[in-house]
DNA sequence: AATGAATGAGTTTTCATTCAT
DNA sequence: TATGAATGAAAACTCATTCAT
């Protein structure tokens, strides 16, 4: 790679990377001008590197899916296979809680590519959960519900606790507040009891 | 009430009902244009009777409020009281359906005002479910959670639903379609097996 | 004259009231509403009585010009002609500052006729004054000045202290706290001393 | 200096320049626009320059004042002290008559910034001038009155001209026409005859 | 005569995007 | 490749005036 090659990509990087944390302090309404000056380049060079702020936010998107398909576990076989997956599924969002609220809180906003891919990111999880689960029954007692609904009870209870960030822990992390309560009540809730 | 008042309340409920409209169809970033076209009146008519797109917004969130709280019926000595409750829960939603997903799911963007008067009206509705709560557990083993956690685990289900509608039912209600399992599965989760 | 007249008339008197009122306060560009809520009367009102809004102003400053026309008294032969000029002069405009002020500073707002109207009365004054001054000349040595001259020299004098009122007198009457320093520097100026 | 620095400042320098003639001519309520419209550059580039209208008439008045300070001679120890920098005042005002004229009347249409920078004008004037007066009183016998009044008597002598322009001289500058003999009738004014 | 709801042209400001340098 | 000045299409809101009642 050349040098400026090299330097093309670094600014590419460089923008990609302040307008993570653009979004994610201001939401995907933004001015690309803010993001131009939090990363220190001019208003036109974003557009030199994507087309569309649509286009970057795509990007953005891209790069955020496939970090988490990454850094999520599917610990197959383990006795705690859905804790152990729970609680995996919690650090991961807390690392960058705030971008993922903007993901779900201002959906609407995305350019259709980019709500497809994090559909997709859910769609792969709430398969990888279902997997779990199955494996999981033969060591612990659940109930008896479609692993579906227990993916989306739980993906709902963590969501709703995130879009209302403000009213359960308006200064910091909701996750790594609530992550524990969270777990908990939902091992709870989808164990038989004997 | 004379012929003018008529007119003039007319021209008000027009305005609020095309705004109730093109507010649940486009959000609440829709101009105010769109909605004067809609009532087909003039783009000044509105601000004849909103000061301002905020109060109009108000408003609107306000009769949604009010309309939602004179329609949840709490049954509260009841032997099916929580599956009566979410039955009634539902069928309100599903009244309108759009507007609430709205509301949900564009909190950010209402004015403070409005955005209060949803929240009291969650919050009502969550002591109402803990009251109800409380006294089902005389006629049915539940689960050992506290009443909150299971207010929180059923609204962030329902609403899970109603953010990804596009996703659940691009077509007709969410609401509709997934009614009975969605609280056939919550049912299932907070009952204490034998 | 019938009571449906009578009433016309008091609405019309209510309505130039007020008006005079609420320009003094807020300047000629006060909307007509404002005056309409001052008067107690439907904003469409004004317009059943005066064609436009410049029409109103117009009938005001005819109004006006004509009170103060008729309350600046011109003591002809008096040995203390000038003085009792000047005095007589500051009190009729202290009895409306504000609505002066308003008159000499947002001259260009007002509609052409009405701008006349301030002006013929102006030079009516100053009219009155050079007799005055002529006079006057037999009994006191005044500076060897055309009367004009004397004359613009007081008014541009008064105007000054009227326009910069927030400077000299923010809060009460600039007339009545510079008065008589106003006066006495004035005749001091054009006098000849011995 | 790069040529497109070179632009910018231009553009820049157009605007001011612009917005300078069509505030002198239509007063400072005349639309953003207008200026667009006559610098020949698109409505929204004035506000790449200016982050409002505001903060342009800022830049405005304070380029003005400035002009006028570094032009307004202050001739210390002259023997016609005083009547050099009432001539060169005149002179320093006819230059810049029709904005001169609007920023003493339409005062309270200016952001309070530019008001204040304009009073501080003034009042800088009023110091130079009761400094020269101090001095010139060993070499001429002036009324005794204090130098504020004089000072007063003067501006305001001067601005009702301005101010009347229409009246006085409805084509050309009114300075002009009526310089010399303002002059005069104030040196006339303040001296003590023998 | 009085009402007051409705009108619609006019105003400032924002911001993604372009393009000459 | 990077720059950043310039663009122009919105968008919310104001207010004198009209007209049916």
């Amino acid at each position: 790679m050349t040098t400026r090659e090299e330097q093309k990509n670094q600014t590419r990087s460089k923008i990609l990377k302040c307008a993570f944390e653009v979004f994610s302090k201001n939401g995907f309404a933004a001015p690309t001008l803010d993001i131009a000056k939090a990363a220190g380049v001019s208003h036109g060079t974003i557009f030199v590197h994507f087309s569309t702020k649509e286009d970057l936010i795509i990007q953005l998107v891209r790069n955020f899916s496939f970090k988490l398909r990454s850094t999520i576990i599917v610990p197959l076989s383990s006795p705690k296979g859905i804790e152990n997956f729970l609680i995996n599924y919690m650090d991961v969002i807390q690392k960058n809680e705030q971008f993922y609220i903007r993901l779900i809180g201002e959906k609407d906003l995305l350019p259709d590519e980019a709500r497809l891919m994090f559909l997709n990111l859910q769609l792969s999880n709430a398969r990888s959960f279902a997997t779990i689960v199955k494996l999981q029954r033969n060591s612990m007692k659940l109930k008896n519900i479609p692993s579906t609904m227990m993916f989306n009870t739980w993906i709902g209870l963590v969501h709703y606790y995130l879009l209302n960030k403000d009213l359960f822990s308006p200064k910091g992390s909701v996750i790594k507040k609530y992550r524990d309560e969270l777990i908990s009540t939902y091992l709870e809730l989808i164990r038989v009891q004997d």
